[in-house]
RNA sequence: GGCCACGUGGCGGAGUGGUUACGCAGCGGUCUGCAAAACCGUAUACCCCGGUUCAAUUCCGGGCGUGGCCUCCA
């Protein structure tokens, strides 16, 4: 079956053929450790962990490689590391370490490889010596500069010709910049910043920039030229159009990646989501709330080029498809998803087309294959049970108290004292009980 | 201001140049002492204005609305 991939650079839908099928590759931009990741931040990493595992079940497990990065240098990381006055190192751990027990929570596998910028100096110092070499790049002020004008066809990806942005440029341009839209390779290290020793016989110590880094590590594990790069849509500009600069021009490859795939953007509750706001949502609030594969389910909901409104009432619906989902499917599951849902997959990861068809399976035929077909979404029948005993609202009243009402209220019924039964379910419904009579017996639980 | 997306029934959300998306809610029915749950069935849609076409929600142009980027934010 063939997958087809919307990729960014082509603006359209392209059969996905991978450089060496016993070997893809794609690269993901993960987060920058400073704080909680928010709710926004989990749309890429669920989205492309689905594409890891659509591309593990048409290759093999073992011939995939994800690699998404740890972006564990940077201004907002130094300012947060002052401000709580504790180490960078400190606080780079603990925050990958919320990241991870996050992003677990939510279903996903953990990457091949979660590359460290700092543990990249040495690819990055390397790359900005072969930018310079080549002549794409330029020492300053002790700071290298990738000068844009070096590369005739910049912009590609974003749609952005050249003379127009540097029409548009508004904003004041730094002294060592030779042209407006350089961007910053390497800069030195402020007193008290983490530094490095500078390439290109800058003699102080220094730091990277930001795009650097993704180009670097993207080097280092997956090769020169790879197949997927993701990440979400506010990222073409500038950041993946500068490592696409980076990449091709230290290389002198024609292309950086073959496909380019971007996620829409999220808001919350039909407003941007923002801190002065107050509508700023991070995953681990989320998870006060909801279980991870109902957070996860609600994500795949809307097809992941589409913008989405993040709200309780999406949340709720989630829940109720998740459990009449579980509800039906059986212990046994088959070891791969459906055909109707991998064929709906494959058309640039159709999640709602594919959701659609497990509703399909939810009749006797279909319990193995909705199991099997949960199994690979990631979808945890044990985890999704464990949460609601870990979150269950506590009755109002004494578990053997409600045992014995309904225990009245079945002689009630024996003797067809009709009035009596209902007055008895009636008070427990007020305390937010509810009953459920069947063939074998009464059962109750207490209404969310 | 420049560039780029998106606008589908009460709600969520796919898709298509002419024929059912799907789900949630609602409504009707089966079951039940009556309910709940479960099961069966079911009405309602394609932002506005032009154009192309035998035929447009689907293609093209314009308008309006929402969002993103242009300021190291997924």
């Amino acid at each position: 079956m063939d997958l087809k991939l919307y990729d960014t650079l082509a603006r359209e839908k392209r059969t996905f053929v991978p450089i060496d099928p016993a070997a893809v590759r794609m690269y993901v931009c993960g987060p920058t450790v400073y704080d909680f990741a928010h709710i926004g931040n989990a749309r890429p990493v669920i989205v492309f962990d689905l594409l890891f595992r659509l591309l593990r079940q048409l290759y093999g497990a073992e011939h995939v490689r994800y690699v998404r990065n740890i972006t564990d240098v940077d201004d907002k990381i130094n300012a947060r590391a002052a401000e709580r006055g504790i180490s960078i190192r400190e606080l780079t751990e603990k925050t990958y370490g919320e990241f991870a027990a996050d992003v677990a929570a939510l279903g996903c596998l953990p990457p091949t490889v979660e590359p460290r910028a700092t543990e990249h100096i040495a690819e990055m110092t390397a790359l900005i010596e072969k930018l310079v070499a080549a002549g794409h790049a330029y020492v300053e002020q002790d700071h290298v500069l990738f000068g844009v004008p070096s590369m005739t066809d910049y912009g590609a990806l974003s749609k952005r010709p050249l003379d127009e942005m540097i029409a548009g440029a508004r904003v004041d341009v730094a002294p060592y910049k030779r042209d407006p839209m350089d961007f910053v390779l390497w800069k030195p290290a402020k007193p008290g910043e983490p530094g490095w020793p500078s390439p290109c016989g800058i003699a102080v110590p220094g730091r990277p920039g930001w795009h650097i880094e993704c180009s670097a590590m993207s080097w280092k594990h997956l090769g020169e030229t790879f197949d997927i790069h993701g990440g979400g849509i506010d990222l073409v500009f500038p950041h993946h159009e500068n490592e696409i600069a980076q990449s091709r021009c230290a290389f002198g490859a024609p292309a950086m990646a073959n496909y380019w795939m971007h996620n829409g953007f999220l808001q919350v509750e039909g407003e941007k989501m923002s801190k002065s706001l107050g509508n700023f949502v991070t995953i681990r609030d989320v998870l006060k709330d909801w279980p991870g594969d109902v957070v996860r389910l609600n994500m795949l909901r809307t097809h992941y080029r589409q913008p989405i409104d993040w709200t309780v009432k999406g949340l709720e619906e989630s829940e109720k498809v998740l459990s009449s989902f579980f509800d039906v499917a059986s212990s046994e599951a088959e070891p791969r998803p459906a055909p109707a849902v991998l064929e709906a997959l494959c058309d640039d990861l159709n999640t709602p087309a594919a959701i659609a068809a497990m509703h399909g399976l939810k009749n006797a035929a279909g319990r193995k294959a909705l199991a099997g077909t949960l199994a690979f979404f990631g979808f945890r029948r044990e985890a999704l049970a464990d949460w609601r005993t870990a979150h269950a609202p506590a009755p109002p009243i004494p578990v053997e108290e409600i045992e014995r009402r309904i225990a009245t209220r079945i002689d009630a019924r024996k003797a067809k004292d009709w009035a009596e039964s209902d007055r008895i379910r009636d008070e427990l419904a007020a305390l937010g009980i509810v009953l459920k009579d069947s063939k074998d017996g009464t059962t109750w639980e207490v209404a969310r």
